[in-house]
DNA sequence: GGGCTGTACTG
DNA sequence: CAGTAC
DNA sequence: GCCC
DNA sequence: TTGTG
DNA sequence: CACAA
C-alpha cells in the first residue's frame, strides 16, 4: 500500500532538453542536492557522497562506465530467468543495477567486491570481463538452441518461463511455429502479432508525442487532469521500453470518473489498438495495459500503461512508477 | 538455511 | 490456483 | 546470484 | 520562474 | 504534471 505522500521533492526531471550529452543506456540520476545545499550541514563524510546517488552532483547523467561488464551479465541474467532460476536472475539483476550505477570503471575483483550486491562469484566474473573482455560462461549458458529459443519465446508478451518451456518441449522453435501451431492466450496472440514493435525501444521524442496525445484527450474530458509519463522516460533515458502514463486530478475527485471516458476517446480515434489488461466493469479501475499507435504512416505499435490514482497518492505513485533510478540509492 | 515486494488480472 | 506482469 |  | 501537492 | 503564487 502506498502511504502518506510525505515530502518528495527533488523529483521532477529537468525539462531542459538542451542536454546534448544524452548518451543512452543508463541511469541518469536526477537532479540532486548540490554542494551548496549541504553547506548548512556540518559534516559531509565523503563516503556518504560515494554511496548515495542523491548526494552526488551527478548533474547531467551518470555515464555507464562499465557497460562492457553489465552487457555480459545481462545475457546470463536473461538466460537464468528463462530457465526459471528466478532468484539467481534476481541476484544478477541487482548486481547489474549496482554496477551500472557505479561512478567509475571497475578495474579489479577487489573493487567489484566492494559494491553492495556484488559477491564473490560475480566479482570473479567481473574480473574475467575486465581482463579478457568477455565471459566464457556466456557462451556456455546462452548459446545453445534451447536458451536462444526460450528467450525468443519470452519476448512474446504474456509468455514467461513456464510457457516458453512448454512451447519448447512441444517442439516449437520459431515464432512462425507459434503462429501456426501454438495455442496462445489472447494476450500472447497480441504479443506475437506485435512482436517486433513491442520489443523495440521507443525514442524519447516519440514518448513525448504519445504523452501529448493522451494529455489532449484527457483535457478534452476534464480540464485540470494531470497527465505525466513516468518510468524510464522520467528517469531521463534516451529510449524507453514502454510508455507509463500516470493520471490524477488535483480536486481529489475527478480521477474516479475519468478512466472510462478517456479510454473510449482514445479508442474512437484509433489510438488504442489492443487491450491487454483492463477491468472496465469495475468502476474503480486503477490501471490499463494495452497497445497504442500514433496516427500517421510508419508508426510502430507501442505498449502503453495508464494508471489513475487519487490525488493524495500522486507523489508516491509518481515515485513508484518512475522506479529504479530513485530507489537504487 | 531462507528471504529476495506486494498486488492484480486472466483463464 | 498458476502464470504473468507491473 | 546476494545478504543476513 | 518557483513552489506546491 | 498543472496550477497558483
Amino acid at each position: 500500500m502506498l502511504y502518506s505522500p510525505c515530502k518528495l521533492r527533488h523529483l521532477q526531471k529537468d525539462t531542459d532538453e538542451k542536454n546534448t550529452s544524452r548518451e543512452d543506456d543508463d541511469t541518469s540520476a536526477e537532479d540532486n542536492t548540490r554542494e551548496g545545499s549541504f553547506k548548512k550541514r556540518k559534516f559531509l563524510p565523503k563516503e556518504l557522497k560515494e554511496k548515495f546517488a542523491c548526494a552526488r552532483p551527478s548533474g547531467k547523467q551518470v555515464k555507464d562506465f562499465n557497460h562492457h561488464i553489465t552487457a555480459e551479465l545481462e545475457k546470463l541474467a536473461a538466460a537464468y530467468k528463462s530457465k526459471k532460476d528466478t532468484w539467481r536472475a534476481l541476484g544478477y539483476q541487482k548486481a547489474i543495477s549496482a554496477i551500472r550505477n557505479y561512478p567509475r570503471p571497475i578495474t579489479s575483483r577487489e573493487e567489484a567486491l566492494s559494491i553492495r550486491g556484488v559477491g564473490g562469484r560475480l566479482a570473479d566474473k567481473v574480473a574475467e570481463i575486465v581482463e579478457s573482455g568477455k565471459l566464457r560462461k556466456v557462451a556456455e549458458v546462452c548459446e545453445d538452441e534451447e536458451a536462444q529459443t526460450l528467450q525468443r519465446f519470452m519476448g512474446v508478451w504474456g509468455a514467461g518461463p513456464t510457457t516458453a518451456h512448454g512451447w519448447y518441449i512441444q517442439g516449437y522453435r520459431t515464432l512462425e511455429d507459434l503462429r501456426e501451431k501454438g495455442n496462445l492466450t489472447r494476450h500472447q496472440q497480441i504479443g506475437l502479432k506485435y512482436y517486433d514493435d513491442i520489443n523495440s525501444r521507443i525514442p524519447r521524442e516519440e514518448v513525448a508525442e504519445i504523452e501529448n496525445y493522451v494529455r489532449s484527450a484527457a483535457h478534452g474530458i476534464k480540464k485540470g487532469l494531470i497527465v505525466m509519463v513516468c518510468g524510464s522516460y522520467r528517469r531521463g533515458r534516451a529510449t524507453c521500453g514502454d510508455v507509463d502514463v500516470l493520471v490524477t486530478h488535483p480536486d481529489g475527485q475527478s480521477h474516479e470518473t475519468v478512466f472510462q471516458p478517456l479510454l473510449n476517446k482514445l479508442r474512437e480515434t484509433g489510438f488504442l489498438t489492443d487491450d491487454l489488461v483492463t477491468q472496465e466493469d469495475n468502476g474503480n479501475q486503477k490501471k490499463y495495459l494495452g497497445v497504442c499507435k500514433l496516427p500517421g504512416e510508419g508508426q510502430k505499435y507501442r505498449r502503453l500503461d495508464v494508471i489513475v490514482v487519487p490525488y493524495c497518492e500522486f507523489a508516491p505513485a509518481a515515485m513508484y512508477f518512475t522506479g529504479s533510478a530513485h530507489f537504487n540509492r
